[in-house]
DNA sequence: GATAATTGTTATCCAATATATCAAATGCCG
DNA sequence: CGGCATTTGATATATTGGATAACAATTATC
C-alpha cells in the first residue's frame, strides 16, 4: 500500500505543483482538538496497533508475510504435531477462515497438512524446509528492522512495560 | 457477538452434557507455546485491541454505538464548523468510507451535514441536541464502566504510562 | 476565462471476520 | 454392536472495514 496511486501511465503534468508540498508539517487547515480522543485508550490502541503492522508489513516485505501469518509459522515451528484446530483457536483465528489462510502458505511451499494417523478427520500441521528458513529469515529482519525501532522509540524498559500491561490487557481484560 | 449461536429454536436436546463444562480452565488439549509470539509487539497489541473494543462494544450497548461512531460524535462536539474531510482525515478515515458513517448518525438524528456558505461543496458538520445529549450519556458510561475497568486493571499511573507510549507509538512511528 | 484542484458522493474491490452447513471420522453409551 | 452426538476440515455466504477510481458541482489559480 502507498504506492502507485494515480501516478501511472499519464504522468506528465505537474504543470503547477500542488501548492502543498505536504512535507512534514501539520497539513489540517489548523490542526483539529482531539479532546478526549487522546484519553481514549482503545483510540491510542487502535492507532498504534495500525501503525505496527504497518511498519511489520514494510520490514519484511521481501518475504512476503502479513503478521497473521508470521504468527502462523511461529506456532508451527514451536508447536509440531497440532491440527488446524489447535493451531486456529490459539491465534483467535475461526477455523473456516484459517482454511484459506493454510491455502496460502501450503501453495508457497511454507507448511504441509498431513492427514493424521491417530484420527483421521484432522490435518497435522508442519513447516517445510522452506517454511522453516523463511522464518528464519522473518525472524531476523523483524528483530533487527522491526522490534528494533520499538525499542529505540520506547527503550528497552518501556518497551518491556508495554508489552506486560498489553498482555495483561490481552488476557484479563 | 457470542450471543446466540445455534441456540436459537430447537433448543431442546441437553441429553448429554458437553462432557466440557468449559468453565474456565485451558480449554485447549495442552496449551500451546506462544514462543516468540509473546515477544511480539504486534501481537499483543492487536489481542488487546480486540479485548478493549469488545468491551467498549458492551459497555455503550444501550447507546448502540461503535468505538469509531463514538470517536465521530467527540470531534464534532469538540470541533464545530468543520466539514467532512476535516473530520474524516483527523480520524483516519477515508472520505468515501466516511460518507456512509455520516448517512448512518444523521439517520439517526446524531449529527446533521449543513452547506456552507463559503463554500458551497463542504458540508459543516454539527452535533443536533439528541446528539449531544446521546454523548454526553456515552461518555458518562465510557468513563464508569470501560475506562474504569482499566484503571482497576493497571492502575492509574500504568494507564497513563500505557497511554503515552501509545500515543507516541501512533504519533512517531 | 481556461485549467487544475477540492468536496462530497457513488460504485467497486479486497481483506478480515462471522455464521450455517456438510461429509467424514470419531467418541460415547446403552 | 449400533445409534447418536461431537469433532474436524471444508464450503458457501454474509457483513464489515478499508481502499481506489471516477464523477458532478464548486472553487482556486493563472
Amino acid at each position: 500500500m502507498t504506492v502507485s496511486k494515480t501516478a501511472g501511465v499519464e504522468a506528465a503534468k505537474p504543470a503547477r505543483p500542488p501548492r502543498k508540498e505536504n512535507g512534514e508539517g501539520p497539513d489540517e487547515v489548523s490542526a483539529l482538538q482531539l479532546g478526549e480522543l487522546s484519553e481514549l485508550l482503545g483510540y491510542s490502541l487502535k492507532r498504534a496497533q495500525l501503525k505496527v503492522f504497518e511498519d511489520f508489513l514494510n520490514c519484511v516485505a521481501p518475504l512476503q508475510l502479513t503478521p497473521a501469518q508470521f504468527s502462523v509459522l511461529l506456532l508451527l515451528d514451536r508447536n509440531p504435531g497440532r491440527n488446524q484446530t489447535e493451531i486456529a483457536n490459539t491465534l483467535g483465528i475461526l477455523r473456516p477462515n484459517f482454511v484459506s489462510m493454510l491455502d496460502g502458505l501450503e501453495s508457497r511451499d511454507l507448511c504441509a497438512r498431513m492427514r493424521s494417523t491417530n484420527d483421521r478427520r484432522s490435518h497435522i500441521l508442519a513447516l517445510t524446509e522452506k517454511g522453516r528458513a523463511v522464518l528464519a529469515r522473518a525472524k531476523k529482519l523483524v528483530a533487527s528492522k522491526h522490534e528494533a525501532r520499538l525499542n529505540e522509540l520506547l527503550g528497552p524498559e518501556g518497551r518491556a512495560a508495554l508489552l506486560d500491561m498489553l498482555a495483561k490487557i490481552a488476557r484479563e481484560f
